[in-house]
This record gives C-alpha cells, sequence and structure tokens, in this order.
DNA sequence: AAATTTGGCAACCGCCCAAGA
DNA sequence: GTCTTGGGCGGTTGCCAAATT
C-alpha cells in the first residue's frame, strides 16, 4: 500500500509555480510512465499521487480552463441524471474538463440551481414529498373556502389537503421501512428540459408517491401463502388514513390483489397536481393577485402546526403520534 | 474598517480494483 | 489463490477571496 506523503517527510498542500514547472518539464522530457518514479527524476519532494492529481486536474495541456458554457451545465445535469455520481464518466463526454471540476461545479453551482427550480438533485424529479408539503402545509389547511383563492386550487378543501398529507407521509414512511432511504427512481434522459429555466417538471402525483412506498418487500407476497399477510400488512399501513371512509377498499381489490388504476384513484381523490400549481413553477405573469408571497411562503403562520393537523383526526390519532414520536 | 460568514476550488484521503509476481 | 503495487475514483477538507454584517 501507498505510505502517506506525512510519512515519508514528503511535501503537501498548494503547489508553488517552480514545483509546476518542475513537473511539467519532466512529463515533456520523459512521460509519466510510473508516477512513482516521476517525483525523483523531477527532483521533486512529493508522492507520486500527488504529482498525478496535479498533472490531471491542473496542468495538463489540453485543460480547458473558465466558466462552464450553458451546454456544458445541460450536458452535465442530463448526465448526471442518467450516470449519478459518476463524475470520470461524466467528464469522458466533456473534453477539457476534469471529473474534479465537474464535481466541485455540481456541488458548489448546480445542485442549488436545481434546488432553487424545485428539483431534488439526488433524483431529479420535483420535490413533491413531505419536504415540500411540510412547510405549505398549515397555508393549505388554513385556506378558506373561496373560489378565488389561490390554494383553492391547488386542493378544493380542507379535507382533502390532509388526506393529501397522510398518503405523502405514509408513501414516505412506506419507502423507509422498504429500503431504508427513500426511493431514487430513474428517470430518462429526455425528461430534463434543455435549459434549467424552463426545466420540464414531471408530476408525481401523490399516489404514485404512495405506490412507490408499496413497491416493497413486505406487500409484496414472495410465495402464495404469503399474500394474506401482505394484503393485511397493506391494509393495516393505510387503515389509520382511511379510517372513515371505505377508501382503502376502494383502492385495492383484495380479492384480486389488484391496485386500482392509479390515474383514476388521483382523479377519484379530486387532488389537483401539486407540483404544476407551485410557486416555483409559475411565472411571474401567471401569478395571481392573490397568491402567497415568497415570505410567507418560508415563513406559514404558526397557527396550524404539523403536529395540529395530524392530531386533529380522532380516527388517527393514536397512529399519527407514533408517527410523530 | 474590522470581524465574520459564505462560496469556490485545489488538494488530500481512503477505498477499491486490476494486473502482475 | 494470495499478496503487493499502481492507479483511479468519489468524498471530504481546508485555504482563500469575496460578500456581508
Amino acid at each position: 500500500m501507498e505510505t502517506t506523503a506525512e510519512e515519508n517527510g514528503l511535501k503537501k498542500g498548494p503547489w508553488t509555480p517552480e514545483e509546476d514547472q518542475k513537473l511539467v518539464d519532466c512529463i515533456q522530457k520523459y512521460g509519466h510512465g510510473s508516477w512513482k518514479e516521476l517525483p525523483k527524476l523531477a527532483g521533486l519532494n512529493r508522492c507520486g499521487k500527488s504529482c498525478r492529481l496535479r498533472w490531471t486536474n491542473y496542468l495538463r495541456p489540453d485543460i480547458k480552463r473558465g466558466a462552464f458554457t450553458d451546454e456544458e451545465e445541460r450536458v452535465i445535469i442530463d448526465l448526471h441524471a442518467e450516470l449519478g455520481n459518476k463524475w470520470s464518466a461524466i467528464a469522458s463526454y466533456l473534453p477539457g474538463r476534469t471529473d474534479n471540476e465537474i464535481k466541485n461545479f455540481w456541488n458548489t453551482r448546480l445542485k442549488k440551481k436545481l434546488l432553487r427550480n424545485g428539483i431534488d438533485p439526488d433524483t431529479h424529479m420535483p420535490r413533491t414529498h413531505l419536504d415540500t408539503l411540510l412547510p405549505v402545509l398549515p397555508q393549505l389547511l388554513s385556506c378558506n373556502s373561496s373560489r378565488t383563492h389561490t390554494w383553492e386550487s391547488v386542493v378544493r378543501s380542507q379535507e382533502n389537503a390532509a388526506r393529501l398529507a397522510k398518503i405523502l407521509l405514509v408513501g414516505n414512511i412506506l419507502q423507509l421501512l422498504n429500503s431504508g432511504t427513500t426511493v431514487s427512481p430513474h428517470i430518462p434522459m429526455e425528461t430534463i428540459s434543455p435549459s434549467l429555466g424552463s426545466a420540464r417538471v414531471m408530476s408525481r402525483t401523490p399516489w404514485d408517491s404512495l405506490m412507490m412506498g408499496l413497491q416493497s418487500e413486505r406487500f409484496t407476497p414472495k410465495a402464495e401463502s404469503d399474500t394474506l399477510t401482505c394484503q393485511q400488512s397493506f391494509k393495516d399501513a393505510l387503515q389509520p388514513v382511511f379510517q372513515n371512509t371505505t377508501e382503502t377498499d376502494n383502492m385495492m381489490d383484495i380479492n384480486s390483489n389488484k391496485f386500482g388504476e392509479s390515474s383514476n384513484m388521483y382523479t377519484d381523490f379530486d387532488i389537483p397536481d401539486l407540483v404544476s400549481a407551485s410557486p416555483v413553477c409559475l411565472s411571474k405573469d401567471q401569478e395571481p393577485n392573490n397568491f402567497i408571497s415568497p415570505d410567507e411562503f418560508s415563513n406559514p403562520p404558526t397557527t396550524n402546526t404539523m403536529e395540529d393537523i395530524l392530531m386533529d383526526d380522532e380516527a388517527s390519532n393514536y397512529y399519527w403520534k407514533q408517527v410523530l414520536e
């Protein structure tokens, strides 16, 4: 194994122009057949690994310097959606750019840009989950029933808002039960638009979110004998949400073990697409006069807390208390 | 003007893998 | 099959300059 530079009394930290020159001269003269031997040849008190990194990330003559172009930015986003944090693979599509440079650009700029556009940089999906919902939930629930209220177009009744919140929460919980983390579904590259400014936001309905959670071993029978157990787990999980309704049975035909059609269920719930109606996705001229201001959006009134909402429904009381704990 | 915070980026660290002995 | 070595990779750190208080 390689010993550390410190152990060998080798220099670490920023490179001086003199060191850079020695390295460049040496590589031009001898090439870099062996990085281990190169420091000796160059007269550098550095480890071979440090020389290699300095060369590949900074001194290489074909390195492109300067700001990333819009086109490069688009390519990085598209490739990241496809490949994830495979920086070297992404770099291979961008001549002159190093993996380190792309990684830094992603972490310091693009991640934030995507977040500002309401897109989760890890999944490249719109942030329709609890992280988006929770800050606005009190407003969803406190909005009046006036037909002119903007949130009226988002959630037509407090009942729907509460139901939506629960569906999303259950979806997330089920996903956690499944994998220990939230599901990061693959989306094809073409779903990301060429420019961030007009990023086409794919709509994942609350029902889709829930269905993802339900794609769990816990609810998927491995053998015929498991079927009843899995069905019961499913019903148990959703029971508190739909305690006062017959929706659980509507959603799944227990006898056939088939779930209802996603889009139909969504329609049945009568909850419009949260994403397309969100402030992030509305242009200025689309914005209604009574739209909730950015300040209000990030600092919603505290009269209805999440806890209030969840505790409000007597039938769900025990279950949601457990969730909050 | 000084102190503090924030953001960008170069460089390092530790892990992994492939090749060769 | 096992060990060693070199090189590659992604994640993280720490420095420095710019921005903010």
